[in-house]
DNA sequence: TATTTATAGTGTATATGTGACACAATTAAA
DNA sequence: TTTAATTGTGTCACATATACACTATAAATA
């Protein structure tokens, strides 16, 4: 078989930001890092894509390897590939975008990684370019949520209005509208009553809903303007 | 210096997605390819990462070899990793979008390279995957035309209303009513009068615009919704 | 048992933006 | 000078967004 005649070929990462939503921050898992260089730091998770691999499904292996979910929201960041941006050898990296449900994840494999869920105001300095990564990854949750209805990504499947605003308000980090939030949310239909209460609640019980799965696929781009021009993704 | 014991580096290439507007219909600028395999078949124009080049900087070369034009909007759109992709040899292309105005470009340039214009209803099929490389630009630029005022770079430095909706309309390939295009367009505050009047027209002369491109930059984000919902992106 | 406190749920008036549509103005060719 | 093609501007009805006030529920407490 023909072969390229290049010499130079080139070291592949995956890098993976996970983010979670604990009910009031929205959270990212990091881990100390287990190899060198720069072993000890904070980073994100990582690894090295595998010959007969497929570039999501490498970025599939890594997020199951630490939390032990699968089918979980991905979507392709963007590839960081400047070339001092390893000390140790040029190595390109693929950065995916996963939005879990914080309670689903597996916390055994969590503590054997030595990962940790970090709030994204106390997040520390991370090696290399991490740090743009999560710039980047923060921007587009931003922007892609305004968009469409990823936020249910983040949530339990029953989840009430008020813990969707709480969502949406740590993601632009604003305080919104009780009512005009209920509303707007209650207008795109993508909201079934299951007629039960949230149990939590220590005064008035609010709603449990769930999404309506079928109306989420064809409605998935008719959620624009979502969120008020105010609130528009700027760079952070 | 340390290395990393990984055995697999993988050859990295750039593919770039150049758009045109002719006035008439979007175009794409593709090449015959030269090389083997699949050598004399229409692909994307493209090239392979050097050791010393950053991402950006490789796209910027390939796209500056084949049409002489720099400082460009570019951007990267995703990268391209089944692990089948080329059936040379596995490579991972990350790809490139870019939009030039197409009377600035360097014909001889494009002649040497065996390039040529193509309407996107007129694409021949392409090599690997450049085909989906092409519907996912596509997409993408529905989707950040209806967001950011992107539509200009597509335009020479003066340009009519008329113009610019026979832009949107060729993205969108949908016809949009004069008056609410124009009443939308000069609300954005990013046009200026020039004063002048386009001569081409045959009847009456349209009012030749510049962009403000201070507000240009300020309004990068303010310019949400501006294509009607029943236009919204969808995968094509 | 009544009251207090905290949270959930619904309604309305006003302003703003959008889409549909009609008419006047300009230019060159017939 | 009439005609045909295209550009520029105005208006009305309707939908949607925002600001804001009141009622309902549940548990703790007086």
């Amino acid at each position: 078989m023909y072969r390229y005649p290049v010499t130079s070929r080139i070291l592949l990462a995956i890098d993976c930001i996970i983010f979670g939503f604990d009910g009031k921050d929205i959270k990212l898992l990091l881990v100390k890092r287990n190899l060198e260089p720069e072993m000890g730091k904070w980073s994100l998770m990582g690894g090295f894509l595998r010959e007969d691999e497929d570039l999501e499904v490498g970025a599939g292996r890594i997020i199951y390897d630490l939390t032990g979910l699968k089918n979980i929201y991905v979507e392709q960041l963007e590839t960081f590939g400047k070339v001092k941006r390893d000390p140790a050898e040029r190595t390109v990296s693929v950065v995916f975008f996963a939005l879990i449900q914080i309670e689903e994840h597996d916390s055994e494999a969590v503590k054997s990684h030595n990962a940790s869920w970090i709030s994204l105001d106390q997040l520390p300095g991370l090696i290399f370019d991490h740090d743009d990564m999560v710039s980047r990854a923060i921007e587009h949750l931003r922007y892609k949520a305004a968009l469409h209805p990823i936020g249910f990504e983040l949530l339990p499947e029953l989840f009430t209005i008020p813990q969707l605003q709480k969502l949406y308000e740590a993601i632009y980090n604003t305080p919104l509208d009780r009512r005009n939030f209920s509303r707007k949310l209650l207008s795109t239909g993508l909201l079934i009553d299951t007629g039960c209460k949230n149990s939590n609640s220590t005064t008035k019980k609010a709603t449990l809903y769930k999404l309506d799965t079928i109306r989420y696929k064809e409605k998935f781009h008719a959620f624009w303007n979502f969120m008020p021009d105010s609130m528009k993704p700027v760079k952070i």
